[in-house]
DNA sequence: GGAAAATTTTGACAGTGACAAGATGGGGCG
DNA sequence: CGCCCCATCTTGTCACTGTCAAAATTTTCC
């Protein structure tokens, strides 16, 4: 259902393609996705996930182990696309610090816009198993990410951290959750330049 | 579990103390969030609310129609106990504008704080109807409170809301999910400097 | 006191997650 | 070329859940 740009997929080592189905892993990842995307993470089904790729109901749990493991796989993959889509920002701005943390802002925000669902699985849920050792360190760049852009454009203090991060982390909350529709239903650039300036306030002020 | 400070009661009505089991709407109020708390709002199961109740795994039925029902019901109450933690803080406060809404932000976040499952239920979860009669314009309250106070505090734009209500927002979502420890293990009086001084980077900018 | 209404229980059914056991197909070794 | 082994997938089952219908129980009202 949803496509995939930049690509949601584990990239399985092409020449391991595997028995029956061809690549079931990667199919189920696709389809968990887009189950999350129309029944929300509330209504989430393994069996329903296991329907649309087409297999038995207990095909995901000799790949995944059990729900739980399909969504920490699927979260894992997301933190990844979340880093890409902030770096596909980054890459069209300006290099100075403070407009790549800017940036890195806006990367957030079109991430929770373009897939609001993957967006509240990653920060809105239990189910996935933080702890685990593919999901952990995703995650953990994601946060690793901000905190060194924050330094970079001078930030000193916890309190430039958490502003920043409150802020961006906000603004694309309230948007994946349709709750600031007269931001979300401005035309892309004008969208955009409200969103630079919010985040702006919350910037480290130098000296 | 969770005691009760300002109350999570539907107030019903003193004099109407129904039949069997003195006031099940309550009861029930009250186990299903303190089965959220334990659980979280995607554990969460209507037959074990109702034997935390010590009634029958029907029993909600008649006062909540259903899951989706009682769930409503606790945000609604949820919504009314938001806005009193608020006013709480506010009544503490300097009666001027800029004061009452940094006052309302630290309201949010002891909210979010104080009761992290209902603030996930308020803000984080598609379960409860917002359609609904009561659920809709207690949601809508909570939203105007704070428009109006951004508006007292000389704000003209939408930017202006946005910024301050992304930066409570994602403050209050940040900590309730334990991704700020940094700030939520401070002191309290520290703490609430601190927050202070956060949302203040939001503030409409006078002239 | 008895009828009527409100409240709660019991019982049933479909859907779900998890587990065990069996079926199916590919890779390695003779 | 043939056979065994293992990864992969399916079928079957169980406990639990949400929802509905039909009782059973209690309260209210006349």
């Amino acid at each position: 259902m949803t496509d995939d740009p930049p690509s949601l997929r584990p990239s399985p080592s092409p020449e391991a393609r595997p028995y029956h189905h061809g690549d079931l892993r990667a199919a189920l990842l696709h389809a968990a996705e887009a189950e999350l995307a129309e029944r929300g993470v509330e209504g989430f089904s393994l069996r329903s996930v296991a329907k649309r790729a087409g297999v038995s109901h207990a095909a995901p749990a000799h790949h995944f182990g059990d729900a739980q493991g399909l969504l920490t796989a699927l979260a894992a993959e997301g933190f990844r696309l979340f880093l890409a889509t902030q770096a596909a920002r980054e890459a069209q701005a300006d290099p100075g610090p403070a407009a790549q943390l800017v940036a890195a802002g806006l990367g957030y925000v079109d991430f929770a816009m373009a897939r609001p669902a993957l967006f509240r699985l990653l920060w809105q849920s239990e189910r996935p198993d933080f702890g685990d050792g593919d999901l952990g360190p995703a995650a953990m760049a994601a946060y690793q990410h901000l905190v060194d852009q924050v330094t970079s454009a001078g930030g000193r203090s916890t309190a430039d951290e958490a502003a920043v991060w409150a802020i961006a982390h906000g603004l694309a909350d309230l948007m994946a959750s349709g709750r600031l529709q007269s931001i979300a239903s401005l035309p892309a650039a004008a969208r955009d330049a409200m969103i630079e300036a919010i985040i702006c306030r919350a910037l480290p002020t130098a000296g």
